[in-house]
DNA sequence: CGGTTTTCGAACATCGTGTATGATAAAAAA
DNA sequence: TTTTTTATCATACACGATGTTCGAAAACCG
């Protein structure tokens, strides 16, 4: 009922003004939260303190504390960069600077990553982002010209460069941003591509 | 007072027998449910009715459900090995098969990797088991030959490589092994040191 | 303005947590 | 075996968080 109401009106373009209100008041309280305590450890009352909402509008609005979280994810899923691996120029080495674009999008969102990227961030963030990550390289991979030494599955190479970026990209954030975002992405460029030495050549 | 018993029974080898009974039970129950549907979702209420123990008993020895979960890792330490990454041989590329060992470990107990590696894993456990494998991963580059190249901070180094480690078994575990250890040895040795061509010239 | 929709506040049932206590059963010591 | 020590049990309790319900008050929109 309300489910459907919501959607209605965010498609009809009928927000009525206590509405907006109340959600955005209530995503603004759990932003918030999330970066003094950590996702996991707020309360759906907290938030309703916080925001100064009651309990029953909550409710009337989210299902429960995931359900604000993602909804939250949604409506600036638009802010994102369409394609985090865009490449933004030719990297020293001759690659594209593929992670760079990562790394710049973070940067301009350091509120939003110390929630949802440090140690403070809850599983279901975690495993959000992290996945949105997986996808992204796994496109990315299907339609770039570097070339993967053979019999190594497709998909060990996307967990494998996923993960590696995901790994850079949070000690990133919890070491509050060390580096520009141009150094971390030629770093990881250099690490993922060119490899530990940078040649293969066996060592002794 | 409890807790104090605990630990100099633990070390001056006077285990009462229903002591270790009721915390066996406890751990087993806490495995078992945590297999079934998740670290997160289970509820000490839950382990007392599996472990058929009174929830005076459990309080009187774990302050918490992390605190049962902690001291079965704990208990389990002795069971690792002392040095995941152990040089188990020299691999055809002629680095020594770092990864090797650990993918071996793993397979060896796939029951409780499922539980605590799989994405029914909780954030405990998860960054338990990552930090872990940070730790290992800096103490084996710092000692081993592998050559880096300049300017890139040696953490950086670190982080790649623990998170491509990570998120290959973790994506091994999850897809229920579908490669031999030695496979996924040899893969994430040819992913993490050769890089992803083998070789290190620009493409293009 | 007046009808509609949202918000509010309060109450309620439910569940999980962690603590306390005295009785009971089992283990260790004598 | 008897005694003493100690862990377990069952129960009860206080607390806090969750999610639901409902009528009255307020804000919105036309």
């Amino acid at each position: 009922m309300k489910q459907a109401k919501r959607v209605a009106q965010d498609e009809l373009k009928k927000p009525d003004r206590r509405v907006h209100r109340s959600r955005r008041t209530l995503h603004e309280a759990l932003l918030a939260l999330t970066v003094e305590r950590g996702y996991d450890a707020v309360t759906v009352q907290q938030v309703l303190d916080r925001a100064e909402v009651a309990r029953s509008t909550f409710y009337a609005h989210f299902r429960d504390k995931e359900d604000l979280l993602l909804a939250g994810f949604q409506e600036m899923r638009g802010a994102l960069p369409g394609n985090l691996f865009a490449v933004v120029g030719a990297g020293h080495s001759g690659y594209p600077d593929f992670g760079l674009a990562l790394f710049r999008h973070i940067d301009a969102q350091r509120a939003l990553a110390k929630a949802f990227l440090g140690s403070t961030a809850g599983n279901i963030v975690y495993n959000h982002l992290r996945n949105i990550l997986v996808v992204e390289t796994r496109e990315w991979l299907s339609t770039c010209k570097i070339k993967v030494a053979k019999g190594i599955p497709p998909e060990l190479v996307v967990q494998h460069v996923a993960g590696s970026l995901f790994a850079l990209l949070t000690w990133w954030v919890d070491h509050d941003f060390p580096h520009t975002p141009e150094k971390m992405g030629t770093i990881s460029q250099q690490l993922i591509i060119a490899g530990l030495e940078g040649m293969a050549a066996p060592a002794k």
